[in-house]
DNA sequence: TACAATTTTGTAATCATTACATAATTGAAT
DNA sequence: ATTCAATTATGTAATGATTACAAAATTGTA
């Protein structure tokens, strides 16, 4: 795994110090749509001296060269991903987990609809989850 | 405009006090998707005495009672709107400002997908918009 | 008019995110 | 290996949207 994280870097022109290759670990083993904050609990286990602001540096520089998204299906936080394939994101409003759809993304990007260049998209759907409905 | 708002909030249920007439006035008249700052900022010319929770607890009603959708295209801050019709949105990330697209809409309200139930879905597109484009 | 329920106000708190200056680390050149 | 400049990380403080909450005002009704 951390060699795979140290190739991604590389090929998306990003530098692997030793921070940026933790957190991109992370997201290749946690793909449960973490928020800046949850990668920071995890990591300070390991590395004491960590600093949320490098959380923040280094998530920001993922998304800009395209090696991570990020997506606002909550109002309050951010939650970030390593998932290149399109796919929509369904939210359980009961337990507040998120789920990948891969076969729900209509995929407009790069399209021009109505004179608007689309570059990025999101699909953000809410419920109750299948585990939540089977539950009751 | 004064009557449409007292009926829209009855029929909904919603008690029509003052504030709450003109929050739905000005999201009527403005259909540029406004934050809750925006609607306090405008609203406070003519109420001096308005406070910022009152347009929170009024949004929050109106929301929570069907007659107005928030969305989450911005991550800083949650945007408001009057438009029961399914759209999708799309954000110019040079301008800044947000317009519907009617026809791109999916309509996945009320389905089952992958054993989950769909109550509610944002669509959120973003990139150069048919005027900034049309400048370069 | 009285009174209870609802709505509004104002202040303070919360919490994610960012700004920014300083410190540490890295990588290349000598 | 050493030096040095550039990049990256740290830590604190600030920002800004949103919420909590208790007190005051307003409303509808009897």
């Amino acid at each position: 795994m951390k060699e795979l994280a140290k190739d991604i870097l590389i090929e998306k022109g990003v530098s692997p110090s030793y921070h940026r290759l933790k957190v991109l670990e992370y997201l290749l083993e946690n793909r449960n749509h973490p928020s800046a904050d949850d990668i920071y609990r995890k990591l300070i286990e390991e590395i004491p001296t960590l600093s949320k602001t490098t959380i923040y540096n280094t998530l920001k520089t993922f998304v800009e060269s395209g090696l991570v998204e990020s997506f606002n299906i909550l109002q309050n936080e951010v939650r970030y991903e390593y998932n290149l394939n399109p796919h929509a994101h369904f939210l359980c409003k009961k337990c507040g987990k998120i789920y990948d759809l891969p076969d729900y993304d209509n995929c407009l990007k790069n399209q021009i609809i109505a004179g608007h260049e689309i570059h990025d998209h999101q699909i953000n759907l809410s419920g109750i989850c299948k585990n939540c409905r089977e539950k009751e």
